[in-house]
DNA sequence: ACAATATTTAACCATTCAGTTAATATTTCA
DNA sequence: TGAAATATTAACTGAATGGTTAAATATTGT
């Protein structure tokens, strides 16, 4: 069930389903309290949930609840390790000792083309 | 010149700009070398990389070059470092030993539904 | 000056996306 | 049983997105 960096990606793009990752990162909530979070009705907002739930960010919780009506979701981890990973990863563009010698090499070089 | 963190996942939403960014990663390349890399038209590489120029992800490199024709760009830090940090910032839901209260809290509350 | 090279901008088109309202489950509770 | 509450799916619409080809801009080299 490992969702892909691209769909993490194309999931997170849409700034309302990135603020609500914010909101489940204090607590899981019910798709009706989301929904009240935004100036937004709940079907926009049902359709938002459904992209983070298909893509594999969030989960449907199936823990017991009091009233059977409510969908809590919650994040899932994986996505947002995967995604750490990698901005760390291009992040080491910097941090080698190599990213001197490429700014050296840039500015003197002179047939290293491709 | 900040990126703000919604202009960054929406530059990184489009696969082909995410495979650049991984191309940028190894070193700073000019458009025509990056358009070759996808079978796809100059004009939409150019599109690609002005998307993730206005965004700030990446910029034109103003080194001197030994042909002017060529316009070679370079990954800007700042959004990954900011990217890197929010995803931690999300898996610290994990980490947390708030996470194992959260469990025990979801499954045993009853009127706890704000 | 002129042809070739590197890249972008312009104009166009098909698809995707995010929002809305209306209709459809499902569960609760009086 | 039946109205209220929670949430989703359906159908529609306008805006944004990503690709294409043609035209324009700037630089290089004969």
């Amino acid at each position: 069930m490992a969702t892909s960096l691209d769909d993490t990606l194309a999931a997170l793009a849409d700034p309302t389903r990135r603020r609500v990752v914010d909101l489940l990162r204090v607590r899981p909530r019910p798709a009706g309290e989301l929904a009240a979070s935004f100036r937004m009705s709940a079907p926009a907002m049902s359709r938002h949930l459904r992209v983070l739930r298909v893509k594999g960010l969030i989960e449907e919780e199936r823990a017991s609840r009091e009233d059977a009506r409510l969908r809590v979701y919650r994040l899932r981890r994986q996505p947002f390790v995967q995604l750490h990973n990698w901005a760390a990863e291009v992040e080491a563009f910097w941090s080698d000792q190599l990213e001197g010698f490429r700014e050296y090499a840039e500015g003197t070089a002179k047939g290293r083309r491709q």
